[in-house]
DNA sequence: CTGATAGTTAAGTATATGCTTAACTATCAG
DNA sequence: CTGATAGTTAAGCATATACTTAACTATCAG
């Protein structure tokens, strides 16, 4: 598997572009067609394609075309996956941080407590 | 300007990388200096320091030197602040689908409710 | 002072990313 | 059928990313 990218390699990689950060923005909303992404966006049809496929190939997003129009909408559970990543280790820390301030109360010195 | 990437890009950015979500990893479980960074890592130190560069400059690790060894250790603002955009959307588009739910029960022939 | 440890800097390279314009296809409305 | 709309593909290019090795500096232990 010389080309193979972990699941969150790609949600994370997908969520660094602005434009595209835009573009779930957007879709957070509710589902939307290519142009209706592309409207705000500073760059060309073709452009946005490819962000689509960025977000699309990391799993954030899903589309299906109908007649001429591709509607595309959020796809959670990827998104799911990458808040939890970052939640278990700010909480991780957390609770390194506490076990910590435990540590130095319990060897405080008598009179200090 | 013209070089200027918002915190969440850079944030984001950093995530994307399995060496940095590895480091992010270890540096969950308390501070670290950059050889116990690098110890699990299949790769040169130099390459290690680059990544440190990018988790610093993201703001989620911050690190300082004390005689020859750099400690470094997770920042959780920022790892807080990528969490909140993502719950964000995740929860707008959520609401989105409860209320077209809830209209497509408002709207259902009297028989099927 | 001397060697080992911890980190840093520099230079070079391969590949990936983020666009562009031009040309094209497919669908729909009248 | 015909023109407008929606999307797609291809080719090309500039810049950024993810490394490498070699050489170097700073600190600490004895």
């Amino acid at each position: 598997m010389l080309n193979y990218q972990a699941p969150l390699d790609l949600a994370f990689q997908a969520l660094a572009d602005p434009a595209r950060r835009a573009m779930m923005d957007r879709l957070a909303q509710g589902p939307a067609s290519v142009s209706e992404l592309a409207k705000p966006l500073p760059m060309s049809l073709p452009a946005v394609m490819l962000h689509l496929k960025v977000l699309e190939e990391s799993g954030l997003v899903k589309s299906e075309k109908v007649g001429r129009v591709r509607t595309c909408r959020i796809e959670p559970q990827m998104l799911s996956q990458a808040e939890r990543w970052i939640s278990e280790r700010r909480q991780m820390w957390e609770r390194n941080l506490d076990r910590l301030g435990a540590f130095l109360e319990e060897t405080k010195p008598e009179h200090e407590k």
